[in-house]
RNA sequence: GGUCCCUUCGUCUAUCGGUUAGGACACAUGGUUUUCAUCCAUGAAAGAGGGGUUCGAUUCCCCUAGGGACCGCCA
């Protein structure tokens, strides 16, 4: 058995949307779960529309959600001459032929194939035309020399046998009237030369397949096997696009999302094991089987990515999660103050609790963050007199005690429940908005404790008018 | 239009001929609670339609309908 070898090979023509990254993904724990190997191939042969910012984008986004390529990214375009020099080997072995039609006479081919409604397939006019009759004004194209009779079968590993007639397959060009080498050229022998084993792609690239079987046989190559995927489709059940908003991870991470939670949410789109929902990254790589992949596309939905979040959240380290909001804070808000951050490692045990995002997290947390509260006008209509009093009752109450714990701080408010003859909402609610400037928030014994003394006495003593 | 693919709760899915069709998210209700949450419990919710094959079909086959992908000198 040879050793398996997976490949993701995007092209740097826009940023990577989610679909990608889940192709990504799987090619990755595919070649992980049988110890092989895991390429990145940078197709960036489209020399019009590839930008490294993208190639950039790409990369960072798979580092991000923890796919990790074995070796340094293939860069296609320093390929191009071994992709030219099997051109000339097709050529000189009667498997590719020179085709000297112009361009506008496949448009006009093209044209008339729609008005008529037929499928447009290029008539093969040069496949047997002698050189001689060449027009000397056009620059030839290599094209394909492809099957016209029988039928060609693809085993695949997802889709099952996918068997379809070969003249519906046109002879396509695998060489532009430049010189340069086209997609189906380039890719099959990359994969060659880089002895892919397992080619997992999107079913988009079905029909690509069967150019590239035809050139794996006319080289003689031994084929890889193929697996091709459902695509994710949107909410409204199109193929996703990079126009499509909430498509790059770069989305998600702006609104707080983990990459772990993503990557767990990512897996479980189009494949399952059992009944098993949340996969670390050891787990994921040892159940990951092509066998669980499902046929049908399926849609992204939002709602599931927001509990995966909040169930990492919820159970991961607090270090780990404290090392995640800091790094979103500094990249997308504002960075944690060092001299708070000790504060927020603390209170994460609770302010976690109300969180689904990393932006929640700070959200909840900008009471301890920010020195100086904004105060949400309608609430502070809630501080009435008597309110006032209780919050003056209360300071002046928790001035004779040392240690801000549960213990000490208890029955002082239940003091000033009774005292006041009130509940614990007439005592909490004035407290919790003098000191966050917010109705909701965390427990007040929770926020009390974790702003300390000091500050509590500090905010207590701001003039409400 | 041609070729190919798909079709189980709203969503992601389990089932590999015999199940009260299971789980998760979302939703609803109730409980816990110190607001908001969390947490716990309960509930509603599905085999696209029609033919076969079979003692028995969600499962196998065919047809119909619906959805999707591809149809570039892009990748």
């Amino acid at each position: 058995m040879k050793k398996v070898a997976t490949r993701f090979a995007p092209s740097p023509t826009g940023p990577l949307h989610i679909g990608g990254v889940r192709t990504a993904l799987f090619n990755w724990l595919y070649s992980k779960n049988k110890s092989g190997t895991f390429y990145l191939r940078i197709e960036d042969t489209d020399k019009e529309r590839s930008k490294d910012e993208y190639k950039d984008q790409i990369i960072n986004s798979l580092k991000w959600i923890g796919v990790e390529n074995d070796g340094d990214e293939y860069i296609q375009s320093k390929k191009i001459n071994d992709h030219i020099n099997i051109a000339k080997e097709l050529l000189k072995n009667g498997h590719a032929y020179k085709c000297y039609c112009s361009n506008e006479e496949i448009e006009e081919q093209k044209k008339r194939a729609k008005q008529k409604k037929v499928p447009y397939i290029y008539d093969r006019k040069w496949r047997d035309k002698s050189e001689a009759e060449a027009p000397i004004n056009v620059k030839p194209t290599i094209r394909f020399k492809s099957k016209i009779d029988g039928t060609s079968l693809l085993k695949d590993l997802v889709q099952g046998d996918v068997e379809i007639e070969n003249n519906t397959i046109e002879d396509f060009i695998i060489l532009r009237n430049d010189g340069t080498p086209t997609y189906n050229l380039s890719a099959s022998v990359d994969d060659y030369q880089m002895n892919i084993t397992h080619i997992i792609r999107g079913d988009d690239h079905k029909i690509n397949t069967f150019k590239q079987m035809q050139i794996y046989l006319a080289m003689k190559w031994d084929l890889p096997t193929f697996a091709h995927i459902p695509l994710i489709h949107t909410a409204e059940g199109k193929k996703l696009s990079k126009r499509d908003k909430a498509s790059t991870l770069d989305d998600y991470s702006t609104i707080g999302i983990m990459p772990e939670a993503l990557r767990n949410y990512l897996l479980r789109l189009g494949w399952s094991y059992k009944d098993k929902e949340i996969f670390n990254k050891e787990e994921s790589i040892k159940y990951f089987n092509l066998e669980g992949i499902g046929k049908s596309p399926s849609k992204l939905d939002m709602s599931r990515i927001l509990s995966m979040n909040e169930h990492y959240i919820k159970n991961m380290d607090e270090n780990d999660l404290y090392d995640q909001l800091s790094a979103y804070c500094e990249n997308y808000k504002h960075k944690i103050p060092n001299e708070k951050s000790e504060i927020i490692k603390n209170s994460l045990r609770f302010l976690k609790n109300k969180a689904k995002t990393l932006e929640d997290i700070y959200n909840n947390s900008k009471y301890i963050i920010n020195d100086v509260i904004n105060f949400n006008q309608e609430d502070l209509k809630l501080i009435d007199d008597n309110a006032k009093r209780i919050i003056s009752e209360f300071s002046n109450n928790i001035n004779k005690i040392d240690e801000f714990k549960r213990d000490n701080l208890e029955p002082i408010i239940e003091n000033l429940i009774k005292s006041n003859n009130t509940n614990f909402k007439g005592v909490g609610q004035p407290l919790r908005i003098v000191l966050t400037g917010s109705k909701f928030g965390p427990g007040i014994y929770d926020i009390i404790i974790s702003l300390g003394k000091d500050e509590v006495q500090k905010r207590l003593s701001v003039q409400i008018s």
